[in-house]
DNA sequence: CAGTGCATATTTACACTGTACATATCTGTA
DNA sequence: TACAGATATGTACAGTGTAAATATGCACTG
């Protein structure tokens, strides 16, 4: 049902599915994603060169797989500040400086998650994580600004407009 | 002195290197970026596949070539609207108006202009023409909503703001 | 006009990459 | 024990970037 959680007894390395994402990460944020090869996370982490295509069909596959990591922790950075915040206004904050601050402690893998080329942007577990991030700035987006109380159509505009400006400021940072 | 501008008879084939961004250009937008190759560009243009070398020293090079003409075609965007608007407000909306229509025209192009990865930021060419598109955007934030007047760091920021909030917007459009 | 220099293009070569395919190894179970 | 299936390896091949040597043709000097 679900491969990749934790397999407790793996066959002959140790769940390696986890463990090449974790060398993609790595490898990442060092060389940068063009210099991202399966080989080279295969040989990290010490199995042959083509083992990877028992986890990952493709390359694009471990990509997603890696952006859908990634916006499985832009949530939960989004969230941290969320639970303990005084007030809406200090919940959005929270979660604003959240965003930015996933982006700039990765801000490869952030690139990547907003790369249409690299990822397929009709995963189902990508599309899953994409929108509890998405539900997070619908609900600040709500509470924002000078467009209060003009009807779904404008929530809409609103919830473009916070993310415009976060996303493009996050990215314009790095 | 500027080797990159037109040779009126060039040797063998007649300014490859243009035609390469030529081709280049359209090999970006209708494969991807990640599916370009120097070999398809030269073969698509009929020369051999190592002639690329002699006019980019590099992949990257010709990648920051192809970003420095995408800052070129981004300002001109930004500009067409500009000259004959009737007023400030005007203006200011022919420039977003612009910026967002040249990412939408030109997805994979504005997606690549901001990969620091493949392009290198360094190149003189390719800061000459972000600063070019950067002096509209300040230019226009001056007279952008409420925070007018209120000395030098808050322009910066406004200027922040307004480019935050239009390359999100073109981004995410896309 | 011959000949040299230089920018341009080709050829060859090599290491690296993704991926297809066949084979080997190990685990759980009948 | 023997089998079946999941997991890893080995081998192979077409593409890719790039370095190096070689060839080609224009412009200019003598």
């Amino acid at each position: 049902m679900k491969p990749e959680t934790k397999d407790p007894k793996p066959y002959h390395h140790g769940n390696l599915k986890q463990a090449l994402l974790d060398a993609a990460r790595r490898l990442l944020e060092t060389e940068g994603h063009s210099n991202l090869s399966l080989r080279k996370c295969a040989e990290a982490v010490g199995v042959s060169a083509t083992a990877p295509q028992n986890h990952f069909a493709n390359k694009a596959a471990l990509l997603t797989a890696l952006a859908t990591q990634g916006y499985g922790e832009l949530h939960a950075y989004m969230g941290r500040g969320v639970s303990d915040a005084a007030d809406r206004a200090a919940r959005r904050q929270a979660a604003l400086l959240g965003y930015v601050a996933f982006a700039q402690d990765n801000p490869a893998l952030y690139e990547l998650m907003f790369s249409r080329d690299r990822v397929s942007a009709s995963d189902p577990d990508l599309l899953r994580n994409v929108g509890a991030c998405f539900m997070i700035l619908a609900d600040i987006s709500k509470e924002f600004g000078r467009f209060e109380g003009e009807g779904a159509k404008v929530d809409a505009k609103q919830q473009m407009f916070v993310w415009s400006l976060v996303h493009g400021y996050a990215q314009l940072l790095t």
